[in-house]
DNA sequence: GCCAACGTTGGC
DNA sequence: GCCAACGTTGGC
């Protein structure tokens, strides 16, 4: 795995599951990040995400949806181990020796003093690149560049 | 709840 | 390996 500097990152979470206030709650304010279900996420989980990268915490299919919070990867990826167990994420090829689906450790940094909703995001050119604002793409986890990341916390720190 | 976009599955 | 059918995501 290559150690390049820290990246940045999107996750989204459908706050229903699982919200920023959520992983705020958390035990030291830190989850296992599973679920993932689709193999760009996951191999950008497992081969990309590292610790020490930051990451927007997204909230999908919420009104409005948009950007919570900030976290940190907390530890690189392990196993998810919701694929070994019974329920939806169950995954029959995956073994122990031989997972499928992987995930990482995040922590809370910091709430946004507001939620940056995509509109917004949709709305500021700078943010034109970023896969969250460009129709149909569906990437639970999208890498963003330091400038996409900095423009959002930016932004939330003034009148929507 | 609708449905566009996209990913996955499975027949051939 | 193609591609139609199906399932899922997620904005609206």
């Amino acid at each position: 795995m290559a150690k390049a500097g820290k990246r940045w990152w999107l996750f989204k979470s459908e706050p229903e599951e699982f919200s920023f206030g959520d992983l705020l709650k958390a035990p030291r304010k830190r989850t296992f990040w599973n679920g993932v279900r689709n193999y760009q996420a996951r191999n950008l989980l497992r081969d990309e995400v590292q610790v020490g990268d930051l990451v927007l915490y997204y909230h999908s299919n919420a009104e409005p949806s948009g950007v919570a919070g900030i976290a940190e990867v907390v530890a690189a990826a392990s196993a998810d181990p919701t694929q070994f167990e019974n329920g939806d994420y169950h995954e029959p090829r995956a073994t122990q020796e031989a997972p499928v689906w992987f995930g990482v450790e995040v922590a809370a940094v910091k709430e946004l003093p507001r939620l940056v909703a995509l509109d917004e995001l949709k709305a500021n050119p700078a943010l034109a690149q970023m896969g969250v604002v460009r129709k149909g793409n569906r990437l639970s986890v999208q890498p963003v560049t330091q400038l996409e990341f900095d423009e959002v916390v930016r932004m939330a720190s003034r009148k929507g």
